[in-house]
DNA sequence: TATGATTGCAGACAATAGTCCGTAGACTGA
DNA sequence: TCAGTCTACGGACTATTGTCTGCAATCATA
């Protein structure tokens, strides 16, 4: 699994987790509907400036955020 | 100090800490020279890809390296 | 059936990340 | 003084992020 698929997956669970929609998160952010979209689809890397702006609307630190994705990345990575 | 300014200078201080040139260490992330020279000195924005790639080379984790940036940050900007 | 809320998705686009070329200045050691 | 290393910096360029608009599909509920 790719490091934006991952990243994706983690958003998409991270939104949900504090119930807000798409198009919730987006307002909360100053990103676009669509965008954030193909971001939990996987379909684009986000800058670290984007994960910056998307923690603090999923309550999350942009670290552990990151930390999230590392796990996931090197569990999905093991023989 | 913005984003880009707390995470060049990071950058800088871990490239340092590890003994790479700005050359070195763009042959190893597979990253062009100048790339490295414009994001020390805050001139852009990496992508998470990136930063994880860096991370690499400067042997830290990623969401470590975004913990220093974070901290930084904060510590700027207290009253 | 209809209506609203949510998401996927496409295409065109502006903005910026990242590359590649070259030059110049500061510094160190032979 | 000279050569080598390192970094700043410029311009032109390609690749990708992120925006905007609009339409279709799904699901829940009235």
């Amino acid at each position: 699994m790719q490091l934006q698929q991952v990243f994706g997956k983690t958003l998409r669970e991270l939104r949900t987790s504090v119930g807000l929609s798409q198009e919730a998160l987006a307002l909360e952010c100053g990103l676009d509907r669509t965008y954030i979209s193909l971001l939990e689809r996987g379909l684009r890397r986000p800058s670290l400036q984007t994960v910056f702006i998307l923690s603090r609307s999923v309550k999350i630190s942009p670290s552990a955020f990151v930390s999230l994705v590392e796990k996931e990345l090197s569990e999905g990575s093991e023989a």
